[in-house]
DNA sequence: TACATCTAACTAACCAGTTAGTTACATACT
DNA sequence: AGTATGTAACTAACTGGTTAGTTAGATGTA
């Protein structure tokens, strides 16, 4: 009896793996209900935890949903701020991280959902998307564009004003795992397999790149 | 006593005012916290009505939610389909269909919340997705598509695919509804003010045309 | 022993949906 | 004309199941 016990997670060493195993599972479980739809239960059941134990290492459903939006955030912000630091001419930069977060959210469904419905909540809530808006998308903003004013000094780029610019550029690379689950039911097709990935990537890069490239489109020989 | 009754809305004359006032309700309601947190009593509260008469004019909370879907999703249907219908070159036709789409987003902010959302539970559960695909998405995207071609044989667009082209274009017209709480938020201005959406729409306008037209950009005097 | 980690069992609040009617008015019968 | 009967429209009050959060205590470890 005493032996079964070792199998369970509770009590026994690393009480980090317990507090890790939580915030997965609750990214998963608000990835797929929102955050009005998850249940405290199953993400405790997901993560083979008793459900009170969400309560000791975070204080209510609220706060495990801000360590949940700082797990996902922080990862897309290394990601990009990684691609954008590279030594590379504008046009090559830009692609570069064009690929980075467009890959970024390909292999990462739940951070797509969570930013999603978190930019729906905001319409009420604008406290928790002011900390997150701060925190990580502002540093991403400010480094594109800074690409974008380089581009334009060196002949590259038009020249455009970031803010109509960078969000414009953003919800094209973001757009298409929002429709995905119609695209799927209406081309019979899976948009998440590595071709039809491979195929939007390319098809984003080129949208941008006519948009804001000074070279003529249609001109790559 | 007989003579207060005529105050309240039931029993007497038009039951398709209650019938309207839930559905309006019910958009508001599910716009505001989404299917999962919106509640059934607060849209009878905010329809003026006793809760159990959404159940006499509807089976379910489901059945209600696919109401509104209907509600919100012929609207744009037909203000686009009207604007793509315009006798007018590709290039000006393509900008009308812009604004049009813009504008309906801009002055209909619950129809923009649920759309979001309910790409959100395609996720989960397509089949509701899926009827509004073929219902209401499909028939524009063949129009828009119809719209690239003949512009495209025209000489006037280069020639694209529709199945990326015309997701990318519909992200940028809808992105910004999607980020003006953080845009608020981050800038200070509020950005449903009629300046603001005036820019945006000029921007957006100038974005697309930019990756589409075969004028070379920054060209018009 | 002292402390951190963990749990079974509970509770108070909430919420979708139901029930058992009431009200106003129309139509039919006398 | 007056009265019974039918019915669409509507409501107050309830129910059963669910859910976030708590409590009191058990377990392992140093």
């Amino acid at each position: 009896m005493a032996a079964l016990r070792t199998i369970r997670l509770g009590t026994r060493g690393k009480p980090e793996e317990s507090r890790a195993a939580i915030l997965k599972a609750a990214v998963g479980e608000f990835a797929r209900e929102g955050v009005a739809g998850a249940r405290t239960d199953a993400i405790a059941r997901s993560a083979r935890v008793n459900k009170a134990l969400l309560y000791y290492y975070f204080k209510d459903k609220e706060s495990l949903y801000d360590a949940v939006l700082d797990e996902v955030f922080s990862g897309v912000r290394a990601a990009v701020q990684n691609a954008l630091a590279q030594p590379l001419p504008p046009c090559e930069r830009l692609a570069v991280y064009i690929s980075t977060h467009f890959d970024y959210i390909a292999s990462n469904p739940s951070y797509h959902r969570i930013v999603n419905a978190e930019f729906l909540r905001a319409g009420r809530d604008p406290s928790r998307m002011r900390r997150v808006a701060q925190q990580y998308f502002l540093p991403i903003f400010s480094s594109v564009s800074a690409l974008l004013k380089e581009g334009a000094e060196s002949g590259d780029f038009r020249p455009v004003d970031p803010i109509h610019f960078v969000p414009s550029m953003i919800s094209v690379i973001a757009f298409y795992f929002t429709t995905a689950p119609i695209m799927s039911v209406l081309t019979g097709f899976d948009p998440m397999s590595p071709e039809r990935l491979a195929d939007r990537r390319a098809a984003v890069i080129d949208f941008i790149s006519a948009a804001l490239f000074t070279r003529t489109k249609g001109e790559r020989k």
